[in-house]
DNA sequence: TAAATATACCTAATTTTCTTATATATACAA
DNA sequence: TTGTATATATAAGAAAATTAGGTATATTTA
């Protein structure tokens, strides 16, 4: 991989399970939480990033609150009730998928 | 899921590798075969499936041979060398995404 | 026998999602 | 002072999927 930043459409289920196991984060933290997470396999880009906030947002999965740190100003985004309903339920989604998708490329491993 | 038919970027790993498995199949076949495969979670659509067989042909992934069984055509797929090649990769990458999936969503088990 | 379901292929319009590229701005290190 | 790190944002385009249709034959069910 490397070189695919391909995140398949599991990009909102990161996000909301990113903010599940803290009060709050901002963008660039999710950017270099994911960098460390992955080894650097994954590479969590501003493009897909910033717009997928919005739009959970926009969603009423997230609020959010502006902070100025050092100068520099951070928008720090949290879970709503209907976020952590949302991650709940997509968490549920992310299992399944990686579990089935596993039984069909034969790589599910045997263990109890 | 059950609702959700997202394969998520997937389709072409998997059709790779359902053909890796077999000397050669046919589109329907293969939508059967992944809703066996998945207890019905996953639904192939014609929609995405057909798309991606012809890109996956006219890439040099696939060779085709159409046959008439029981009085209706079928199209039969099979790997060229090309496509074995990519295969050994896409699965590659494919374990990848879904280790690092799994650390990020904390769903890893802890096995050996 | 008529209708519904299963088999078998296909495409077109739209939407969603991601990539790529660009822009802005501050802090810090070389 | 130039580059790197921090920090956010958008816009154009591509890729991939959804939704919704279309065609056709075979078989099963009402």
């Amino acid at each position: 991989m490397k070189d695919t930043k391909l995140l398949k459409g599991t990009l909102q289920t990161i996000i909301l399970k990113l903010l599940s196991g803290t009060k709050r984060m901002y963008g660039y933290e999710m950017t270099q939480q994911v960098k460390l997470l992955t080894g650097g396999e994954f590479i969590l880009t501003e493009g897909a990033l910033y717009p997928a906030l919005h739009k959970l947002e926009a969603e009423g999965l997230l609020d959010t609150a502006i902070e100025v740190v050092d100068g520099r100003a951070r928008k720090y985004y949290s879970l709503t009730v209907k976020g952590k309903k949302a991650q709940v339920s997509k968490m549920k989604d992310a299992l399944t998928f990686v579990e089935k998708l596993q039984v069909i490329l034969n790589t599910k491993p045997i263990v109890s």
